[in-house]
DNA sequence: ATAGGCGCCTGCTGGC
DNA sequence: TGCCAGCAGGCGCCTA
């Protein structure tokens, strides 16, 4: 579910009420995750005041008082919201923190359970989770060199291409589908037949599109909220993305559906042609 | 190298 | 009304 614009959100809804907070208690259901959550963590936990929180790709990590991290993957469904104690627990909520306000609770919901909760040791085991041969470069710090010459060494569609995490960190299915749309470019065209100019092209729409859905606070489809349990808004401002059989806002063609590298893909058949010049 | 398939899960929709 | 197939913001593993 959640790609950078939505797990962005999240992070900073939860940063203000979070950061200087500490862990009172918490509660682990006993469903596993897509990572087993290991007994030790609970007294790990307790008493730790969260430093800070970030985004890094779709992963957040929240470091600890002790140097430790706490790190969520949204996986499809996850939901991490900052939530009243006494409001009810909803089904599929999967850990609790209760914070030393005495008042509010950090909740991790996670309905498909393809998402995550780790403590990882020390700065040294972040970076060995996060590490830069499986998760590159963030998209707003793209180098045109780097991408052109990422672009190009594949044989892969764009579409292939944008969501491997390796390449550029963060861009999912939607994000995908919506940057190729911005960009012109047709999803199935190789990148070893990629321009400089259309690398150049794509790697500025990635980040336009992705600026513009942090602005809108996400894309809420079925489960995404963000920290504060708000859906976001940019699914309104879909171009591509879910509108199968719809006119393209450009020139009306249908949007056509097609599968690729395993996903739903979406583009407009006219507007998405490879070495269509304007529109 | 890379495509495709599966598995991990639950829930929703549409067709019959 | 029910049942069943197919679909869904991710990702890791396997095979050919």
């Amino acid at each position: 579910m959640p790609e950078l614009p939505e797990v962005e959100t999240v992070v900073r809804d939860l940063r203000p009420h979070l950061v200087g907070s500490r862990i009172a208690s918490l509660r682990v259901s006993r469903h596993r995750l897509r990572q087993r959550w290991l007994p030790a963590w609970n007294q790990l936990l307790l008493g730790r005041q969260v430093k800070e929180i970030r985004r890094r790709g779709k992963w957040i990590c929240a470091l600890l008082d002790d140097d430790r991290y706490l790190v969520f993957h949204l996986g499809m469904s996850g939901q991490l919201t900052i939530v009243a104690r006494e409001l009810p627990v909803q089904k599929h909520t999967h850990v609790i923190f209760d914070l030393d306000d005495g008042v509010s609770q950090l909740r991790f919901r996670d309905i498909r359970r393809f998402g995550l909760v780790v403590v990882v040791e020390d700065q040294a085991a972040l970076e060995a989770l996060l590490d830069p041969g499986k998760l590159g470069p963030e998209p707003f710090d793209l180098k045109p060199a780097y991408w052109r010459r990422r672009l190009t060494a594949t044989r892969r569609c764009l579409k292939a291409a944008l969501l491997d995490q390796r390449l550029v960190a963060g861009v999912g299915n939607i994000y995908a589908d919506e940057s190729l749309f911005e960009a012109g470019l047709p999803p199935t065209q190789r990148g070893s037949q990629t321009s400089a100019d259309e690398a150049d092209r794509l790697r500025r729409s990635i980040v336009r599109v992705l600026n513009r859905a942090i602005a809108r606070r996400g894309s809420s489809i079925q489960s995404y909220v963000g920290g504060e349990g708000l859906q976001g808004e940019y699914q309104n401002e879909f171009r591509a993305y879910g509108r199968t059989g719809e006119p393209c806002p450009r020139c009306d063609t249908p949007i056509e559906r097609i599968r690729l590298a395993g996903r739903s893909t979406h583009f407009c058949p006219r507007c998405q042609k490879k070495a269509v010049r304007g529109r």
